[in-house]
DNA sequence: TATTGTTATACTCTATAACTATA
DNA sequence: TATAGTTATAGAGTATAACAATA
């Protein structure tokens, strides 16, 4: 941040690979069942918003048509997710949940919840403060952005 | 957020949602030379700490032993850096960075340190003042937890 | 012609298991 | 026998390009 001929700056990387890693450990104390932090989101979504059309999915979770493709594939495979006609376009697929699909979320999600929750407990006080403000002011932003940037030639 | 029977405790697994959606941006924002997280997280312990044997940065990276021959078969292949035999033991293979991979990790950190601040900048100022404590605050127990949880069975 | 979805292909990151070479 | 590293294999997640079916 202040002069340094070297290694100055290195604070908004360090970021990144702690989050990344922070990312991955949360991952990786709910995976028993194996359901992938992108999975989850999927899952999520379909629970709350209903079934949806494929390209929806994508757009909505800001990745490529045929990534979404697959994970539906994947989801579909492991009996969580079900694809179906869609009634009004015979191009489009709709996408629900399983009750399966369902559950296993609930427990996956409750997993995940315990491990971030595990982690914010060893900080101190004024630290767990700021978490509970920052990481969710975080996700606003990291939303806004990702729409603005679709709407702007994506 | 309170009560309901259904979808209840979303925040959790919300927030790991978005930290993904974070790094995969920030990522996505300094790729032009395609230095991935993980690469620059190699380079840039390299570049502090000096050349280092395939196990010790693969136990410092938190990743498997493969997953770091791999990595860095990779890096040498795009002449990031360089393998050399250990003179002390000769199993041994010590791994240095390149002055070509220096130059590139610190655009690249530079790229991502712009992108991360471009996101902050989004954000109220006790939301930014809450980012700056809740970051390396999280960074740190994440670290922490790694390493307790190496020394236990890993 | 434009949209929806799939297939083909490729790359990164990750892991475990089996192997080689050295200690 | 134990350690360092590689190779083999597998799978998730990501992308772009090319294609088929439908609008």
């Amino acid at each position: 941040m202040h002069s340094g001929t070297a290694d100055a700056d290195d604070s908004g990387d360090r970021l990144i690979v702690a989050l990344e890693r922070m990312v991955r450990h949360v991952r990786e104390s709910a995976r028993s069942g194996g359901l992938s932090v992108a999975a989850s989101a999927v899952l999520g979504r379909l629970g709350r918003e209903g079934p949806l059309r494929l390209s929806e999915l994508a757009r909505a979770e800001g990745v490529s048509q045929p990534n979404m493709t697959q994970l539906v594939t994947r989801m579909e495979r492991a009996g969580l997710v079900r694809r179906s006609a869609d009634a009004d376009d015979r191009r489009g697929v709709l996408v629900g949940v399983t009750p399966a699909g369902r559950d296993l979320f609930r427990e996956r999600r409750a997993e995940r919840a315990l491990a971030l929750e595990s982690l914010v407990r060893e900080l101190g006080e004024a630290e767990q403060r700021a978490v509970r403000v920052a990481l969710p002011a975080l996700a606003r932003v990291i939303e806004e952005t990702r729409v603005i940037e679709e709407n702007r030639g994506g």
